[in-house]
DNA sequence: TTTCATCTACCTACTAGTAGGAAGCCAAAC
DNA sequence: GTTTGGCTTCCTACTAGTAGGTAGATGAAA
């Protein structure tokens, strides 16, 4: 038995990976799941909160995602692989074709403070933990690093984001791959 | 004399950077210009047609801008080091934080489609733009490209959007240069 | 005399958000 | 064991404000 409250953060996530904090409404979801707009403000009072909601359960997920996939793979390689093939397949099948906090981080001027310090917050975590996997890679000697781990991290998770924009403004998911793939590649010794 | 569409425009365009095409209306151009809703009707009638016009006129702004730029620097490298700096300089200083198609990428899914289009065409004219000058400097053993020129574009333009977002996300300009410079040293020969 | 740019005045649809009430549930009081 | 009272959830009905867009008049310029 899901709850309301979820059932509106799981409305309210494809609308805003699809157009942001403006491009959806409290009637948008009212019709999605067949309750009353004002019972949306019943569990979620404003705007920012709800969005601030959605934004913290999703840097949770993140979490936990991040942290299932280092104990299911050993290896720092496959860790950052298995990272890149999981936008890959969600790009792919259009089942999540964007990060919600780098939709947000488009808008950050225009987004209430309280939600824009939590995407402020999920790109410093996301940094982080591919900072820690290169690192430990490169103490692996897996991977050739030119720049410090955080920098690396700054560039690979720019790429990212970057070939998700590209996948989207081409209308192609093989561009994310195209892009991403061979920036991957530069940083494994074997490949040099 | 600047034209009052003209002056519309200029108006609009850093309202889109900041928020998206959302994230404006006629009343706020009404407002900053100093003209009532109707008569920017007058000369859009529709919002589409607005920022239809807007993507036109910064594509051919951006034309005009990478042709100068080739005929002001001969050498490939100096070609893509300036291309770079015009970015980070806007950033820095706030001009212009941020590229005006890949802020519209983002929303690709819920924008107009004569809108769309022009954006994407916008992306397709930087990443030939790159290309070729990526190819000139591979056949002047200037660079050393892993990937096809085409591609090598791809991952270039990705790290530039995708550096613009974390420098919105961190609010830190020097965020962009950390992520695009080394990301352009790559691809020097002499840097290897 | 037509065309252009702007105006006032208005429209409909939608925005986030509020007030107040009805129904159901659950636990404590009688 | 039933009643009471509070809590949660959802509802109808509403608000003030904003969205994009229109009709029609005015005045100036070509």
């Amino acid at each position: 038995m899901i709850s309301t409250s979820e059932k509106i953060l799981d409305v309210a996530q494809p609308l805003i990976v699809a157009g942001g904090y403006n491009g959806f409404s409290y009637a948008d979801i009212s019709d999605a799941i067949g309750i009353r707009k004002a019972s949306i403000h019943h569990h979620f009072p404003t705007k920012a909160e709800l969005v601030s909601a959605l934004v913290d359960r999703y840097r949770q997920q993140t979490e936990r995602g991040l942290k299932s996939l280092q104990e299911q793979f050993a290896s720092p390689t496959d860790q950052l692989q298995a990272y890149v093939n999981f936008w890959q397949a969600c790009i792919g099948d259009a089942s999540l074709p964007f990060c919600v906090c780098a939709m947000l981080a488009g808008e950050m001027p225009m987004l209430p403070d309280e939600v824009a310090s939590r995407v402020r917050a999920h790109f410093h975590h996301l940094a982080g933990w591919l900072s820690s996997v290169l690192q430990a890679g490169a103490e692996q000697h897996l991977f050739r690093l030119d720049q410090r781990p955080h920098e690396e991290a700054q560039m690979l998770m720019a790429s990212v984001h970057g070939a998700m924009l590209s996948a989207r403004a081409f209308a192609d998911p093989g561009v994310f791959a195209a892009i991403v793939k061979p920036q991957l590649a530069r940083l494994l010794v074997a490949e040099r």
